[in-house]
DNA sequence: TTTT
DNA sequence: TTTT
């Protein structure tokens, strides 16, 4: 009825687009939030929050957001599940973010993406990808289910499920 | 850096009250929130978030949330991992709650907690429980190593892992 | 850069719609939203905080919300300023809301304002309102230059002037 | 019954540290958040939302803060008031913070305090001050009723009054 | 598998 | 009275 996270963290790596089979963006990375307390050994922990944008925004975040980069996320949590190859269900919880803010503004140069990312505008380029393929998915996940895991091949989803 | 979550939703099931061998409690519940749009197929969908409240807090939700009842979560996500017995790391993702506000009076006499919980006002009582039992917990867990797992058994934690 | 505000609590009276000029409904209301703490007379205290909505949500809080109702509310804050009529700059503070959760029913019979809204408890009146007037606004705001209070005409704003 | 806001902007000066009769450290300052939306006329606007901060929260804000630097606030909103001295009820509202992040290190040397600023760690220092003033404070308020209004002396406020 |  |  009402689900409202909003989080401050660092990237724990270069975020990763890909694209639905129909052509819809996705970005996923990950966010590190320092706890805000220490552990009894006194280790700074911290928890690592995948996090997932689409379309417009996900555009951005690849073009903008880097690894180590201090970013503030707003979304809800989403909790999705699907069957492994074990047939085990696994739940996997993320947030989906509906806004994020590049608290850094990242003019050191370069930056990580090795050399790859020429980027431009907003939205303009977004790395090739898009829609057109999608071919022979099934074999892409013969190993996994994860219609997430990262297996450089479009996501296998249907547009139907997007959350939104 | 910052870290909040605020969730509104009902409870799924009666809330389980457990104590760490150290006899420090905690409650754990799930609540499903309904998502603010439709499927595809226009059926209603909702997400089902795991929450974890420790002491006192976990004391007063175990006596007054029921399954159904509507309530209020503010806390913060955590993600801890453990090795399950294929050797393998299974992530959890749970709100840590540290204020929950419950949202329906709950009148409707009796309660779904079969007659085991009479308890009385808040803080009063907490069901005996406690420390001291705690023995072989190598058995207990033999099957599973999730800490959190339901076995019946106090929880399988160090009191130096509280998350505060 | 982010501004973002969760509130729980009751209206503390019928919540009032109103028309722009050029027909956009807005509704004010107030939450009382019970301070966490007691005072040290162990008195218990309230905030009072104004909630703003436009549109289609204006409605239907309009429709839906009444004096006492629990109420979740989502938005952001939002201060405008405005000179009075003895030439001195009044600051507002108000949520402007784009979430709304009734979290009581409302089956109390009483109905949604169509006149059929007498109440007795909950809910005193609800000044019919609604589109169409806009005549002499110059007048109305002669001896108030705040365009929301509430003289009984549409409020003096212009559609420019909309928060989004 | 629930009020939490988060809000990330810009201090528009450098803090205010000041303390009640009894010594309780109080830090208040104002923060511009720009709006996510632009103006009719393409101009940007921002909010500008008083903060105020207690006890050590309050001296490591003044010490670690100054204007311009990028902030998050958690806090909830807070509406007092006070009779000015018109006898017209006045209304205040602020985001009392539990919980401040400072976004930007500061080391750009200097800072902006006019020199009187050493700080040092945390919690150290937080600029002789304290309790022991607080004389004459009848007069001080002869001319404004808002007990936090700036006129360099301690603040007009009995430590039971205090938020929490 | 993790960020500063 | 406002910040980048």
């Amino acid at each position: 009825m009402l689900n409202r996270v909003i989080l401050i963290g660092r990237l724990t790596r270069d975020p990763e687009l890909r694209y639905t089979p129909a052509g819809v963006a996705v970005t996923q990375f990950t966010i590190a939030v320092d706890r805000p307390f220490s552990s009894q050994g006194g280790e700074r922990e911290a928890d690592f929050i995948p996090v997932v944008t689409w379309r417009q925004l996900a555009e951005t975040c690849a073009n903008y957001l880097r690894k180590g980069r201090l970013t503030a996320v707003e979304g809800r949590i989403q909790v999705r599940n699907y069957e492994n190859n074990e047939g085990k269900r696994v739940y996997v919880t993320e947030v989906i973010a509906d806004n994020v803010r590049f608290l850094e503004s990242g003019n050191r140069e370069g930056g990580s993406r090795e050399e790859t990312q020429s980027s431009g505008g907003f939205g303009g380029g977004g790395s090739g990808g898009g829609s057109g393929q999608g071919s022979n998915r099934n074999t892409s996940r013969s190993n996994n289910q994860d219609p997430f895991s990262d297996d450089g091949k479009p996501i296998d989803i249907s547009d139907d499920d997007l959350p939104f």
